[in-house]
DNA sequence: TATAATACTGACTAACCGGTCATCTGTCAA
DNA sequence: TTGACAGATGACCGGTTAGTCAGTATTATA
């Protein structure tokens, strides 16, 4: 069982220099002084040592994190030991902040990409329940979603900051920065870009097949609630499309784009996208 | 010559789909139609043409971004302008947006990675150079790599929103939240974290200048490729102007105007309008 | 039409990959 | 001293890769 350590420490350098694929086992092995079999004794594939490393890293992270938002002391300090806990963290594990940033979106491999995008969910419900505990609903209610991005965004980018510059970095000014930041666009965005709309559509894992079953639901649903239009008309004639096809592609793809930014059909018009692959 | 823009079309379409290391050689020859040994004519090596490929489409990026940037008509625009050409821009090329957020920092391959590093720098300095025009130099003094860091951010973060989840998006809506969101920290932020110490370290690898050497090297380049034209008679004579300068400044300035949407000039231009200070 | 030049082909090479397995080694209890 | 056995080894396998090159097809030139 030490070996199993052994391997996952060693590698967990190796991948953060070099990435996940360029890393070879004989190179692993190699670093580790033990043979090829003996890597195969501790891990059944090379896979099942990166989805461990992933575990093992991200449960770590997200407990931290969960763990602060739930029980700090006062509102007051909240937003401000969030980014400290999180920066704290990235830094002590640094090797592996860099193989998430790099292999973010790998899509080839689909345990991976999954896994990795579960966790991310995970952090994003825990900041988004920390956004809904910090702020009044009444003024946060709109933008929510947005101040979340935010602050996604903002640790994405001075993540990277010490994460690809060995520079020493002041993490208690960095997050007095940030909260402050954060505040900012919180108490006083008035143009909300996100809506739950679009939070809903990430939801829907991309790869899960759209039903023709399911559009016709959704194309019904739509119909119920719009007024006479282009726009109701067009969806209209897809839906006659869906049940026996007989328009060509060029005429399926325009009337798809007249309800593009349709606020009821926007959904509709993505699931049509998506099934017909335009 | 053409082959060489059909292997670099269809390449990109499989590395964005799949990544630049999962995609071989063969199945991009498959792809197009031709021999493997067609390949090998166009380019040298699998790495020339990633490098020919972020080459292409960087310089577009940068180019059109450097354009609105220097021209827009004015200030109250200049923010929502840029968000919005920046996010069309990535909507037109969503396959090599893609590439780049994916492999954004593989390490084994070193001129990839300078290449990517040189245009973010360049990107970065439209971004600073923007930020000291929109905002009064005393307000914007010390928080201004903060705010050029979350506007970075902020691209970055919505960026993989819609290169990642086909939605449909307003981009019109989105500049205008950007906007908001940019001008909110760039006028209320009193806590500076980056500060000149830590743009310079970032900084110390890159060379700056861009030298005379450099420009008529890529100009000579260029006029082998171009076909006679306005264009090319431009060229020609800015590429005397820099050997013994004699034409006012209007007229270079006019000469570059006239090639700056030329495609094999575009990367020309903009090295002649920031060697001029134009 | 004949010849030269150019564009293209695909079988081939050498290297490397993840993974397997017959074999070996060191450490026990009997 | 023996024998059993878990742990470790590294040569080996089938497969894939980037890149080559002798030879073929196509085009331009005379």
């Amino acid at each position: 069982m030490m070996k199993k350590q052994l391997i996952m420490e060693k590698a967990l350098e190796l991948f953060a220099k070099q990435g996940f694929e360029a890393t070879s086992v004989q190179q692993i092995t190699e670093h580790c002084g033990i043979s090829k079999g003996a890597f195969y004794l501790s891990f059944k594939s090379k896979d099942e040592l990166i989805l461990a490393l992933i575990d093992h890293f991200m449960i770590q992270f997200t407990t931290d994190i969960d763990y602060i938002v739930r029980n700090v002391s006062s509102h007051q300090n909240l937003l401000y030991e969030f980014y400290y806990a999180l920066f704290s963290s990235f830094q002590k594990h640094s090797d592996f902040g860099k193989i998430l940033i790099k292999e973010q979106s790998r899509t080839f491999n689909e345990d991976f990409i999954l896994k990795i995008r579960y966790y991310d969910r995970l952090m994003e419900k825990t900041i988004l329940s920390m956004v809904e505990c910090l702020y009044r609903d009444n003024e946060i209610k709109e933008i929510k979603y947005d101040v979340v991005f935010c602050i996604k965004g903002f640790i994405s980018m001075y993540s990277h900051l010490f994460l690809f510059y060995n520079v020493p970095l002041d993490l208690d000014l960095l997050s007095q920065s940030l909260v402050e930041k954060t505040n900012l666009i919180a108490r006083n965005s008035t143009v909300p870009f996100i809506t739950k709309e679009h939070i809903q559509m990430f939801e829907h894992p991309l790869d899960e097949e759209v039903t023709k079953k399911q559009i016709l639901e959704m194309i019904q649903q739509d119909l119920v609630e719009m007024e006479e239009s282009i726009e109701k008309e067009s969806l209209l004639l897809l839906k006659q499309e869906l049940l026996e096809s007989t328009l060509p592609r060029a005429i399926v793809k325009g009337l798809i784009e007249n309800i593009r930014n349709h606020p009821q059909a926007k959904w509709s018009s993505y699931l049509l996208r998506v099934y017909y692959k335009l």
